[in-house]
Parts: C-alpha cells; sequence; structure tokens
DNA sequence: CTTGAACCTCTAGTCGCTACAGGTATTACG
DNA sequence: CGTAATACCTGTAGCGACTAGAGGTTCAAG
C-alpha cells in the first residue's frame, strides 16, 4: 500500500484536477485546497501551468478524504500520512492518535446523546398552548429543569 | 417568566458586563458579540461608557446560553427568542423549532455512532507492528475495508 | 492620588472548506 | 481552421460562532 506521490513510471497516465477530484469524492477547489495547506505535494504542470496528477496521488487524496470522514482533523491527518509515508515505522503512534480519537469520538457522543435526552424530554412535555406556559421556552429559559446538572455542551459535541 | 430586556424598574441594581458574563456562564466578549449580531438589545451606558444591565439581560443572556448549550444555532437562538418575547402567541413554532432540532441532533448522532463503531474495528484489528502492515492505516487507505458502504460523514457528524 | 482591574473599540484569527471574479487553456464540433 | 463550451488558473472573501489581541479609557480600592 503506497499513498506517497511518487514520480510517475514511464508512460504513465495523467489526468487532470477535476478527474482528480472526481475519483477521490472531493472537489478541485478542495485539492487546491490541500495542496496550498501542504496535504498533497504540488502537483506537476504542464505547459499550460494545470495540475497533472497520477494515480499515486489518487491514492493519497482518497486517503486524506477517507480520514477526514472519519471525522480525524487536518492536523490529525498531516500526522496520518506522515506516518504512512514511513512504513517500515512502528505503528504505535498510529494506534494513539487513532485511540484518542475514537475517545473524542466517545465524548462527543455522550454529551449528543444527553442533549438528545434532554431533548426529547423537553418536547414530550410540551401540552401545546401559547408560549408563555410552553414548556420547551421554560427548559431553555431555567437550566434547573433540566435532569441534566452540568452545561449540556451541545455546541462543543459538534466540534 | 420573562425574557425580555425591559427597561428597567425604579432603583434596580445595575451590573457591569463582566458579572453579566460570569453569571450567565461566558465571556463579556461573547456578550458584546451578541450584542453585535442583535441577540442581545443594545445595553445602555454610564457616562463613562460601560455597559450596564439589568436581571432582565442576565436571563436573556441565559435563555441564549442555554439553547446554544442544546446545540441550537445562533440563528434558531434568534427565532426561539422572538416566540419567547410574545409569551401569547401559541407554542407549535416553538414545538416545530424543537422537533427539527431533535431529529437533526438524531442524525449527527447516528453519523457519529457509525464513525465510533468503525473506529474501534479498525482499532481493535490492529495487530501491533509496523506502519506498513498497519490495519488502521490500511482502513483509511481503501474504504472498501469498512464495514460501511457510503461516506462516514464524520466531519458533517460535528457540525 | 495612584494603581490595577475592568472596560472600551476595532481588527484579525480560528477551522475546513466554498464561492466567487476575472482571466487562460484545452477540447469538441462543424 | 475557427469558434464555443468546458476545464482550468490565481487570488480573495465568505461561512459560523466565537476568541484573542492591541492600544486606549474608566472605575474602584487603598
Amino acid at each position: 500500500m503506497n499513498i506517497q506521490t511518487s514520480e510517475p513510471a514511464n508512460e504513465e497516465r495523467y489526468i487532470g484536477i477535476g478527474e482528480l477530484a472526481r475519483e477521490s469524492g472531493c472537489k478541485p477547489e478542495t485539492v487546491r485546497y490541500y495542496e496550498r495547506i501542504g496535504l498533497l505535494p504540488s502537483a506537476p504542470r504542464n505547459e499550460g501551468n494545470q495540475r497533472r496528477y497520477t494515480t499515486a496521488a489518487v491514492r493519497r487524496l482518497t486517503f486524506i478524504r477517507h480520514a477526514r470522514d472519519f471525522g480525524f482533523s487536518v492536523e490529525a491527518v498531516r500526522e496520518l500520512l506522515q506516518m504512512a509515508d514511513q512504513p517500515t515505522m512502528p505503528c504505535d503512534e498510529v494506534d494513539t492518535l487513532a485511540k484518542r480519537h475514537l475517545a473524542e469520538a466517545e465524548a462527543r457522543l455522550a454529551r449528543l446523546t444527553a442533549v438528545r435526552d434532554e431533548l426529547q424530554r423537553m418536547i414530550n412535555q410540551c401540552a401545546g398552548g401559547n408560549v408563555g406556559h410552553c414548556h420547551i421556552i421554560d427548559v431553555l429559559s431555567d437550566h434547573r429543569l433540566c435532569k441534566q446538572t452540568g452545561p449540556h455542551g451541545g455546541a462543543e459535541a459538534l466540534r
């Protein structure tokens, strides 16, 4: 498994940024953005200054997109790429990174679950009527009406 | 329950932005930001141009923070405030807004759960060794190694 | 009266893209 | 071969929801 961007073998097919984007499931703007921030190496250009890519770039970009889909931050992806680029390295660090990410996902999950439960509770208790007696408004107005003691952290759960 | 910002009754105590922030659980910068974007009305100023608040502002800001904690967007909070400001209105719209938000929370929850499971799976299958044979790297490189068929949407789950 | 904390405005930075505007290159068709 | 549609280029600005800092003013305590 090689996700490095290597120089093309003879006769290898070159593709443009549009096709690269299509094949790896993102947009050309995003590809250029990844190049700008250094996730992708600067692509070689043809005579008309357009970027040309090989299948190595498709693999690297696919890796990036997939890691992003898993919710890894761009910085984490950068680290993962560096690790993947050194196949002889022990994979402890990869493991650590993944576990930390898992822990964060679980924390978000817990917060989000609490928020969901509280939302459900307050919706169920709304008897309908007018806003002056709306349970939803009441709960939002007064944290003591929540089962939870701490802040919900719904906003933080979304980061 | 009145969360409107009304003019202070005679002899009502005024507080500064710092105390307001402390009492409602956010930072002074955030308070000014909320004023700037119109979630909070422009606060009256003392002679030295500093904002003075009453308990009505504490209530309003607490409502805002609480709704934000529930993950409601600032725009949704704006709508909720408008509704809460009209206590005689029927609360159908509040209900609708809350239910829509609940549905979104549940969707995010589902995506995040899927991501969590896949992360767990790939961490459990990592035998340790070097990066060249690391299962985590392999899964990130090749979506077909995931149980899931579609994209994970981990990044989207975080919005 | 002095010191230090709290406050003021304005601007820019965060993250991860996305969307222009205004131009050039390539490609397909007639 | 000419033209038109498409793809590409760079650079900049915008999103959401704050947060941080610079550089200055005002307040409260001693």
